[in-house]
DNA sequence: AGCATATATCAAGAATAATTGATATATCAA
DNA sequence: TTGATATATCAATTATTCTTGATATATGCT
């Protein structure tokens, strides 16, 4: 039996990334941390669009966020994308679930 | 500007990936190829069902399917894997367009 | 030929996700 | 305090994806 727990998170990544505007603002956020009206500059989007997505990349655990007066400044982490390659890396050897450990 | 192609590719596994059939799927191939009759019977799932997520993959590059006779064997080609693995990589490092290519 | 089996596909409905415009809340500045 | 700005959230709509049961197609067996 395969771990239920980490296939669901890793299926929370991949839905979070699976989606263009959200990797155009996880892009957008390579240059360091942005609040949400620089990318709204960016993107040319809408305000509501781009906190929705900005949502789901944070329940995602795919970005972070820190409030600073009006601002709302989001910025990614990185090790949930790691983890995510890893958890790839593992599918792809078929070690994913404890009974087949990677050597 | 990213590359909007390679991007496109990437959604297509991602998306195809972020579904718990899917995976279970994926996960029963890795003792070999299968025929579909052999998934009903190890998922217990509806054989329309199993098709449609066979369908999916397979649209992702994921599987690959060869018919003998009257089934359909399935396959994984984890090369399509390996390539989104170092997708991932790169979108982590953050150098996924030309612009800012990996040292 | 006739029948059974394996699979794909389709149409309808259900469920989930995304978009849009509006409103609410909080913070700062004058 | 008043007004402006930044952001979140909500309700309604639209779009996409998934499920289900039915049917179609192909293959092989008798």
């Amino acid at each position: 039996m395969s771990s239920g727990v980490a296939n669901a998170k890793a299926i929370d990544s991949l839905k979070a990334l699976a989606e263009p505007i959200r990797l155009e603002i996880i892009e957008a956020l390579f240059t360091g941390e942005k609040c949400v009206c620089d990318l709204i500059q960016e993107t040319g989007l809408a305000q509501s669009k781009i906190s929705f997505h900005l949502k789901v990349l944070k329940e995602a655990g795919i970005i972070t966020d820190r409030q600073s007066g009006r601002w709302v400044y989001y910025q990614l982490d990185t090790r949930t994308l790691k983890s995510l390659q890893n958890w790839i890396k593992k599918l792809r050897k078929g070690c994913l679930n404890e009974a087949s450990p990677c050597e």
